[in-house]
DNA sequence: ATCTTAATAGATAGTTTTATCTATTGAATG
DNA sequence: CATTCAATAGATAAAACTATCTATTAAGAT
């Protein structure tokens, strides 16, 4: 069956920050915990932590009873800013074809098919938030 | 700005299939040329362009005059069948966030959202043609 | 037939991405 | 203040992806 992916780290960046959005609010989460809820590696989960926090979208706490949470409310964190916080910009000034250089003014042979595409992408990352994950909890 | 993208092999297998479509009818496009008309390197391009022939989007001509060419008609050569052809099946029974099992039935925390983001794109794929590459002569 | 054009195939190398290992720094608790 | 918990940082290793090199096979033209 056909699918779109991201690759691994962004992947690993929405896994780590829809579990911290299920944490009840204010609790942290250990790097060791997070690491076994979402199956990421743990040292490879931690360099995505350390963009995450850089970015603003995640606190960590050092010490005991430390970890990592969410610096602000789920329904303000939206899905494209996890996409650039994990350093998902690959292709500057050109389009997802990458065929010279190509924009709206001079457009390769694939520019408006691509323009189709990326606008359902553009707005999906801008209108989705931590608030849609669902916990297993959660009503469905 | 952020964008969608996909790997080498992908992105390249589209600009091919892209420039073949521009031809003329029935005019083969020596490997030459078509690496130099779409910048992917020669002999790289040379595998994709394998997967494409043994795929049955493309025919192959060996020899004087020989070259590639498309081997049904634009319009009945789909985006899916490129994506498809060049490899681009990542995640065989799970959603893009790959989050341990997950289906409809057993649904990880991101499921719903990555629903949303794949039926675009499968829309995409499957209804998009290479009718709709268009060339620097044609009229936009 | 031989020469040229051009695809096919296999082996090797380079680069990037992903993963792991080891050590260090910082905060809380007894 | 010593001990434990936990994030941070840097170095190294493994794997995947991308690119290149060399040789071979097939077809057409002279």
């Amino acid at each position: 069956m056909l699918s779109l992916h991201f690759n691994r780290t962004t992947e690993y960046a929405f896994r780590a920050m829809a579990s911290l959005a299920l944490q009840r609010q204010g609790e942290p989460m250990p790097a060791q915990a997070l690491s076994e809820a979402t199956g990421i590696p743990q040292h490879y989960l931690s360099k995505i932590m350390k963009k995450l926090v850089e970015a603003g979208l995640v606190t960590s706490q050092k010490g005991h009873g430390g970890g990592f949470s969410l610096a602000t409310p789920k329904k303000t964190i939206h899905y494209v800013d996890i996409l650039v916080a994990s350093g998902y910009e690959p292709h500057p000034n050109r389009c997802v074809f990458g065929w010279g250089e190509c924009d709206s003014k001079s457009p390769c042979p694939l520019h408006d098919s691509w323009v189709d595409l990326n606008d359902a992408f553009k707005k999906w990352a801008m209108n989705k938030t931590l608030s849609d994950v669902r916990g297993l909890s959660e009503l469905r």
